[in-house]
DNA sequence: CGGGTTAGTGAATGATTATGCAACAACCAT
DNA sequence: ATGGTTGTTGCATAATCATTCACTAACCCG
């Protein structure tokens, strides 16, 4: 397939995969299987066991011996081209204000940190760090930058318009 | 069992398992079962699953979609004396950049709150407070000293070099 | 000594995850 | 449009991993 991205479809169902795994304490893919299913996700073992595999998961054993999923942080030359980034922001971002160096973008609950991982991972100009909560991500910015500039640029590659909520894009993704 | 034996025998394997993971690329309980089995330990496919949990073993993904096992080391925490400061930023601090009255410091994925820890007990001049996510913290400055006064101070600590003049190379995300 | 308890193990089996294959849709260059 | 190519997915199945059960050996205590 080409670049162009079909409706509701493998982005969505990994992005979701991603917060599922984060938020929730998945066990199998059985289970993953469900809860996308609660989401309106449908898709079969198959599918979750290839998403996972792309995604970088991996099973880690937590107190207990029971062993859940997580995503391996330093995904192993793991490219995030600008357009998965503009996907990103496009589909998560509701609001982007600044204040001096620092500039803080809203999410939907539970999405704050798979933006900022993404901006993370984007090599963006003129972006120190971040912190991401549950629905607020602060970014540093450069002094070069400056925070307005940095929210700019955020503002621009999100589509949201200044200092109002974002516009939605597809389908309503108010989850949670 | 009573508590004085040493019947060296499980002790021994998983000490060989450990050091197989650490050493090989182990791919399977099937692969470490032979593996094993050439330095003249046997052990069926079950008790090596039983000995890679107690291990806390788990698999990790590599490049290229394969996966292998690795242990899951948990660095202690433990207190530090204000000495242990500068082993700490040693041992852990990648990077440390500022800009106006922040200091964005890097660590290894997961290690961030282990620095910031130890930073908020050292009682550090010029150092208002630190916010910590899983590889990065966020330092407040006090506006006497000032982020790059205390970027300095922090570089001193770890070791790290001046990141090329305050331009931005990387950038830290940390999901709290 | 016997009982009772506990740790360790293998064989068999259940649970979970990965994969070969075919089908299908979207894209591309004629 | 037409055929080739590529990406995505489900189905069925293989591969892999975890666990139950039964058994043994060692230990402890009267």
């Amino acid at each position: 397939m080409g670049v162009g991205e079909v409706m509701s479809s493998k982005q969505q169902r990994q992005q979701m995969v991603t917060r599922l795994i984060a938020h929730d304490n998945v066990s199998s893919q059985p289970h993953l299987q469900e809860l996308l299913k609660e989401q309106g996700i449908e898709a079969t073992q198959a599918t979750i066991s290839r998403d996972l595999e792309e995604l970088g998961a991996v099973k880690i054993r937590i107190a207990g011996g029971d062993s859940i999923y997580a995503i391996a942080e330093y995904a192993p030359a793991r490219v995030a081209p600008s357009d998965q980034l503009r996907r990103v922001m496009a589909e998560w971002v509701a609001e982007v204000t600044s204040s001096g160096n620092l500039v803080v973008v809203r999410t939907p609950p539970g999405c704050a940190h798979v933006v900022a991982s993404a901006l993370d991972r984007s090599g963006l100009v003129g972006l120190l760090g971040t912190v991401a909560g549950d629905d607020t991500i602060m970014c540093v910015a450069t002094e070069e930058v400056g925070g307005t500039g940095l929210a700019e640029q955020l503002r621009s590659l999100s589509g949201v318009t200044d200092a109002t909520g974002g516009i939605p894009r597809k389908k309503g993704t108010a989850h949670v």
